[in-house]
DNA sequence: AATTAAACGCAACAAAGTTGCATTTAAGAA
DNA sequence: TTCTTAAATGCAACTTTGTTGCGTTTAATT
């Protein structure tokens, strides 16, 4: 793998996602590092820290894309598989992985599985109150 | 619901999806369509076929929306959940519905279900040839 | 044939993501 | 510590994708 360094803004940007109960989008980490570093900056800081396989990229059932934190142990080798699902609240907007939730399905034979994306849409526990 | 009329425009892109053997993006879409009509009209076409429930919208892991025929029985009356898999080839780049591959996952209590999006990347039987 | 609301085309706009390039900087080497 | 250099950044420009408003056209009913 290409070297990659450690800078101040990859580490903040990090740092935010990490903190965050809920996937952020790239406009919402934007607005969180308060304009601290250029858009297009975040864009290449997200998709090194996908690489590095430090956070995971969720995409919603509308389409916007979100970034949450991998919570798997850091010595592991290979390369994660976040089959986890993640729940997207139609009425409070926000993305939640649901780390516990992993789907059992059986792909037809000869189908190689890289990525997937599991994103149930509806209402959470606190909406529906 | 809200009347809907059967356009020319109409017909000829939802012929367009239902006799594709994968799923379509609006580039794909309008290209196949020759610029019959506007982008405009085209994505409103779309919206009203998703809203009919006579296709339904995938977001890839990569986050490009395609558009694939529904094949539900149509006296079904309540709107129906698309709970298939979708599978993304890396490698061509098809998506293609896998009607028959229904994963199974268990919420914790009080969340409520509207939509899913199950999207699974990887190498199809043809390209692992 | 007349009516009317749905559908359309067009222009303008907004959001999201990409690319090229000159400048800055992290991190290892001297 | 300073030197070196490739990674990372900022900025400008651009593309792609999706939306909105409005005047005109058209499907479907009367």
């Amino acid at each position: 793998m290409k070297n990659t360094r450690n800078t101040i803004a990859k580490a903040a940007i990090f740092e935010l996602i990490k903190n965050s109960k809920v996937a952020l989008s790239h406009a919402e980490i934007q607005e969180l590092n308060q304009e601290a570093c250029d858009r297009v900056t975040i864009y290449r800081i997200l998709d090194r820290l996908t690489a590095e396989d430090v956070i995971h990229k969720i995409v919603t059932p509308s389409g916007t894309v979100k970034y949450a934190a991998c919570h798997h142990a850091d010595h592991e080798e290979q390369h994660h598989v976040h089959n986890h699902v993640h729940f997207n609240c139609e009425v409070c907007q926000l993305v939640t992985c649901l780390e516990n939730v992993e789907p059992t399905f059986k792909l037809p034979a000869n189908y190689k599985v890289n990525q997937v994306n599991f994103t149930v849409s509806g209402i959470c526990p606190s909406c529906a109150l």
